[in-house]
DNA sequence: AAATAGCACTCCCTGCGTGCGAGTGCTAGC
DNA sequence: GCTAGCACTCGCACGCAGGGAGTGCTATTT
């Protein structure tokens, strides 16, 4: 038992050959699949002696004896490496995304878009995650009483996205009382995220005693509602189901029916999905992914964050099968996450 | 071949009890099963003849010659009827219901809450059509200036909610302007839906050469693009696709695929789903619905409109398996939109 | 020493025949 | 009009044999 089969050069090239053909067709590939791929340059004993030290090393395994070998999730993780550095998208998939972006006019649209690309082209799920509301930048804040007491607070983002909501406050305000609270929250916290604004509320209303205690009170009470309603997670886009449930990996019904309940709890997704915004590498690449469900073993997801200006919004990505077109993937990935941020930045 | 076997009213009582049976077992249903569920009192062979009278009358089926009978379209339709007239909801299920939408708050909340019961209680779809904006009432229109020259347009509905938009307008405005816009539209359109505002606009550009065609003008140029934006096409939400996948009648995997793929397409299951709004009945029960997907003939949908005050806002139903428990989501469906547009009514 | 040819062996898959059981349709009798 | 009885039809599970794909091992070649 040889411990690291890929310190060889050639067992890296029939590993990688043999990914491909799994890839491809499906089947446990054959020490003769393999042996033709080299143009018989290599006899399928040869071969099948490295694939033999493959399966030491834990690359490959067979469903039984006198069946082929199937790469294992290290074979995958060695594959997604290997093709990586060296491949590019086709010029005829960049086109089209680029022409799937062109009409989008909304950044509703382009989240719509930018799944169907990434689902289309992964045969597997596109998954947009948008920010959580706390992260986003206060660009300008409005307040104004209706007539019966109820106040519209209208919170404005340099992207245009508004976040309002009419409602009931504590305690009647007059109008020119919101004017204050406004021009306040306009003059001191124009640029800040809306989390690090109630978080120094908070703190500035706990330490200082000052003059201006009755706006911080307002703000706080205006704001809060605002911020803590419906959407404190981060919005999930999922699009594609239809596609993963035709994949072969899941004629198993209760495999199934977990990956689409773990699609349903949102929240399992985004953690793994926003593991690349940390991550070294431009696209992170998951095999197997335990965190979304049991079945998860066979679902590889990739994934990149996305931009708006300067910093990082959220992330976008793929599910799929594990046995997935990694090179057209990864890479649409890539491209996808940058017209993604390039649009959302035009759009204002 | 009698043409009418549901005359006689032992047939119509066979009938149902088949339809019952399968609904539990999801097997062929045997004479002998029915015989025993009238404890004995016919025979098989009565049951049998009764049996090949309903076969006739499109009313069952035979999987093959030796098998036992499996209820056709017709012979759910028929059960829909009889059951719909009598059943009623477990109190269990009741305060269930209740209890799910106590916590709700916004109206997305409510509406999550919905789905999931309607696909808790059928093992199947729940889905929700929210109303297209056009048919939103219009409460107060705001405008404002931004520094950059961009415009805010908030619109505000009575049941809070609100639709904005930041727009970069045709030609500068000022404040002042703004102010007067929003002005003449309050005055003028308070209480009307968006869909008539705009049509009442084109109208009179059109006809009439008036002083205050300038305000038309402007009004037309800003609630146009927000009207117009991401959201003319109704809302649909779904939940429950994960038990839809593990109903023992999507084992076929293409079939499952088809019918994931039509729910991606909202429009379609829109038209289908508002075809209660119109329907005498408050419930509407429709089995084999082809429109959605070729396997749509073994997909049954219960749904009901909700309102708001007193104009029908939209939809909610359930899209499940014809072999699904109806007496509990028939009552399910219309105790939930009872209780939707309660709390619709409720919240601010 | 590495690569290869050859061979025995393993395991899956398919097709075939068989028997069993559930269920029916029909007919004769109550 | 209902029912008992019987012959008949299928589907299904089982066992079995044959063929094929693929492997591991060993002896041989380079």
């Amino acid at each position: 038992m040889r411990n690291a089969p890929l310190q060889e050069r050639r067992n890296r090239q029939i590993l990688a050959d043999l990914v491909r053909t799994y890839i491809e067709t499906g089947e446990p590939v054959s020490s003769r699949a393999i042996s033709r791929r080299f143009e018989e340059t290599l006899s399928t004993a040869t071969i099948r002696n490295i694939m033999a030290d493959l399966e030491d090393g834990g690359f490959l395994y067979q469903p039984h004896t006198s069946a082929g070998r199937v790469p294992t999730a290290a074979a995958y993780r060695f594959f997604a490496q290997e093709i990586a550095s060296q491949a590019t998208l086709s010029v005829e998939d960049r086109e089209w995304i680029r022409r799937e972006f062109a009409a989008a006019q909304s950044r509703a649209e382009i989240t719509e878009r930018a799944g169907h690309v990434l689902a289309e082209v992964s045969n597997g799920l596109g998954i947009v995650v948008s920010p959580p509301l706390g992260r986003t930048v206060l660009e300008h804040a409005r307040l104004w009483l209706l007539p019966d007491g109820r106040v519209v607070v209208v919170l404005i983002s340099p992207g245009g996205i508004t976040r309002d909501k009419v409602l009931r406050p504590p305690r009647a305000f007059s109008q020119q009382e919101l004017d204050a609270t406004a021009d306040f929250l306009n003059r001191r916290y124009s640029g800040w995220t809306l989390e690090a604004i109630r978080n120094d509320l908070l703190v500035k209303l706990a330490t200082e005693r000052e003059a201006y205690e009755g706006l911080l009170r307002s703000a706080l009470a205006l704001c809060d509602p605002v911020v803590l309603g419906e959407e404190t997670t981060p919005l999930v886009h999922v699009e594609g189901t239809a596609q993963i449930a035709s994949a072969p990996e899941f004629a198993n019904q209760a495999q199934l029916r977990e990956l689409l309940s773990a699609i349903e709890e949102k929240h399992r997704l985004v953690t793994v999905l926003n593991a690349c915004i940390d991550a070294p590498e431009p696209v992170l690449v998951q095999i197997g992914v335990k965190e979304i469900s049991q079945a998860g073993e066979n679902l590889a997801l990739i994934s990149a964050p996305y931009t708006r200006g300067d910093g990082v919004q959220g992330s976008l990505g793929v599910l799929g099968p594990t046995r997935m077109h990694y090179e057209r993937a990864i890479n649409a990935v890539a491209y996808v996450a940058q017209i993604f941020s390039e649009t959302l930045s035009k759009i204002s």
